[in-house]
DNA sequence: GTCTATACGACGATAGAC
DNA sequence: GTCTATCGTCGTATAGAC
């Protein structure tokens, strides 16, 4: 049993930290040996447990970036029964990041997707999915709050465009306003 | 004067072939090596016209990439009197590269500012300048459509974020609809 | 299963002939 | 100004000892 705890730790500490560089840097600026030397364990470990390399490695990642921010998600929607209340407050919680430069932990998936759409099919499904499961998050609570079906779907899907269009713009400016408009704007859209 | 043009013949079209891979594969996927056999440059001019190496190129690419689509944009914006229409127009116009996989020209600038704005602050620069060109360009056309200058500041910030979110999640879904579900919503966000 | 040493290619950049 | 040869470094991946 310590086997296989201590098994499951190595692979646990290597995509915890290869999700943390991907977020920060993308895949293609960080290096295997990078991953490695910050979460502290040898090469060999790393092609035992993903034997498909970067690719699978990144892939991995992007579940782990995927059911991290779910949760977060969902948690907040559990706490705020008004969809437009709910939504915005985890649009500024995701702003926090930005407010100090070395809180900023990069871009969760986006960054990953933008990088790998048109050169790796399994990557690109893997950020897709994570998008996906996000919109229907969204989704269902627009329909729990009265919403037809069809259009909960377009605004889910619409609002996370939104949100990581944000990022990204809040990125580029080290700034979290971006965001917060785009928080602002979240009532207006959903109005009946 | 020959030798001038020949001179600036060469420089545009080493940044006319950055630029489009740096839009399909980003700033790191994207070799020297790969930019000047496309171009058919030898890699001594590269280094003569671009001494400071891949960072300026990367700078000049977006700088050439903010022009191309400003240009587009404010031809759209000419054409087309009312800010809704316009904005909806321009969105569609994007939208339609993703409707074959063939047609996808990649993510403008919003690649190459995800993946450089933690690690080098000239290009970071270059980005939010190129994004900040843009927004003024819907700025302008709100306030011509009637909005207070505050507002208009604000929401041209929110469009070109969604936008790139829409460029984003079309590129990962390989698939218009995204954007075209953001083309629809912007009349709701101009309502007055 | 863990770890080290190494293979082999591509990278950005430079030197120097022309 | 144009071009080629080459440098040093780092990338991913693998082989094989333990």
């Amino acid at each position: 049993m310590n086997d296989k705890n201590a098994k499951r730790e190595t692979r646990d500490k290597i995509i915890k930290t290869a999700s943390r560089l991907f977020q920060l840097q993308g895949y293609h600026a960080t290096g295997l040996n990078q991953i490695l030397t910050e979460s502290e364990t040898p090469k060999g470990s790393l092609y035992y447990h993903f034997p498909n390399g970067k690719e699978q490695l990144a892939i991995e990642a992007v579940n782990n970036m995927k059911d991290f921010v779910q949760a977060k998600t969902e948690k907040i929607f559990k706490e705020i029964a008004e969809p437009d209340k709910a939504i915005q407050f985890s649009i500024t919680e995701v702003a926090k990041e930005f407010n100090k430069v070395e809180d900023i932990t990069g871009f969760p998936v986006g960054l990953l997707a933008a990088e790998t759409a048109l050169m790796s099919e399994p990557l690109r499904k893997a950020c897709q999915q994570a998008f996906e499961t996000w919109e229907d998050t969204y989704t269902k609570k627009l329909i729990q709050g009265g919403f037809p079906e069809e259009t909960a779907k377009e605004l889910g899907m619409v609002i996370n465009s939104m949100i990581e269009g944000g990022i990204l713009r809040s990125l580029t400016n080290k700034d979290s306003t971006p965001l917060l408009l785009i928080a602002k704007q979240i009532p207006i859209l959903l109005k009946k």
